[in-house]
DNA sequence: CCTAATTAAGTTGGATACAATATAACTGAA
DNA sequence: TTCAGTTATATTGTATCCAACTTAATTAGG
C-alpha cells in the first residue's frame, strides 16, 4: 500500500464509527424492551432529568437537528410518552413534556446503564473504574476539540 | 434527580454517540469534495488497500449489513467508482472492483487523514501522539469487549 | 440423482441523520 | 405602523443503518 495513512487499521475514526454502532447494538435489545430507539432514549433521559424542554433545548442538549428531532418527537407523542404544546407567550416555540406513562417508564429504564456497563467492562474488574474515567476525559477532550475546529471552520466561511 | 446513572452527563455512551456525529461532520465537507459519504469512503479505503473484494468481505471488514452495503455499492457503481461482477465459479458471490476513476480518486483522498487529524488534535501538539495511541488502544479494547458481550448474548439465545 | 438445508446478495420497511427549504410568529427600524 | 429580517419548528430529499424477508445458487444427505 502506497499510503499508510489510508489504511483502515490505522484510522482512529473508523474505530469511533465501528464502536458507536456496536454500542447501539448493545442498547437495541434493552431499549426495544422499553419501546424506544437510542435517540428516543436520550430524549427521555433529558426529560426525566428536566421534566420538560423546548424542541430547541432538546436539539442543543442532544446535538441533533430539528430535521431529526421533530419526527422523533412525533413518534414519542404517538407512543404516548410525551405531549407537545405551543407556548401561548410565543407560538413559535413548542414545549415538550412527559406524560404520566413517560414518567413511569423511568423505573423500567433504571437498569439499562448497569446492563450496558457490564457489556463494556471486561471480566477483570480491577482498575476498570479508573480506565473508564480516563476514557471519559479523553472523549470529552476530543469532542470539545472537534467542536472548536468546527466553529473555526464555520467562522471562516462567513 | 432520583437516578444519577440516568444523567446524560454521566453517560459514557452519549459521549461516543455525540463524538461519532461530530466526527462525521468534520469529514463531510472533505468527502463531499470527493463525491463520497463516510461509509462510501471507508468502502473505498478497503478497495484501495485490497484492490477488490466480495460483498461479504466488505460487510465483514466494515461491520456493515448487506442491507446497507448493497445500495451503497449500487451508488458507488452509478458514480463510476467501482464495478460489480458475479463470480463464474459461484454465481451467488459478487466481486467488487475499482474502476480506473475509483483508483485515481485515491490521490485526492491522501490529504483527508491529515486534515481530520488537525481537527482532532489541540493546538498544543506536545504529548498528543502518545495520547492518540492510548486512545486507540482503549477504543480497541472497548470494541472487542462489546463484540465479546454480543457473541455471548447471541450464543445464549440459541 | 434429488431435495432439504445452507449461503450470498438484494429488497423492503422503519427510524435516524442532516442539508436545504418552507412556514408561521415575532422583532425592530424607518 | 409596516414590512424586512430573524427565529422556532416542521417538511422534503438523500443516504445510512438494521431487522426481516426474498431470491437464486450451491452443498449435502439419503
Amino acid at each position: 500500500m502506497a499510503y499508510p495513512q489510508l489504511l483502515l487499521s490505522n484510522q482512529l475514526c473508523f474505530r469511533f464509527y465501528a464502536l458507536e454502532r456496536e454500542l447501539m447494538a448493545a442498547y437495541r435489545p434493552l431499549l426495544t424492551h422499553l419501546g424506544l430507539t437510542y435517540s428516543q432514549y436520550i430524549t427521555m433521559l433529558y426529560l426525566w432529568e428536566h421534566e420538560e424542554g423546548t424542541v430547541g433545548e432538546l436539539c442543543t442538549a442532544l446535538s441533533l437537528d430539528t430535521g431529526t428531532m421533530s419526527p422523533l418527537l412525533k413518534r414519542l407523542e404517538t407512543s404516548g410518552m410525551i405531549e407537545r404544546h405551543r407556548l401561548p407567550s410565543d407560538e413559535r416555540t413548542v414545549m415538550v413534556q412527559l406524560t404520566e406513562k413517560g414518567r413511569e417508564l423511568e423505573q423500567k429504564a433504571v437498569s439499562v446503564p448497569d446492563h450496558i456497563a457490564s457489556c463494556l467492562l471486561s471480566d477483570d474488574k480491577s482498575e476498570q473504574g479508573r480506565r473508564y474515567q480516563v476514557l471519559k476525559e479523553m472523549l470529552d477532550e476530543t469532542l470539545s476539540q472537534l467542536k472548536k475546529s468546527r466553529n473555526e471552520r464555520e467562522q471562516g466561511r462567513q
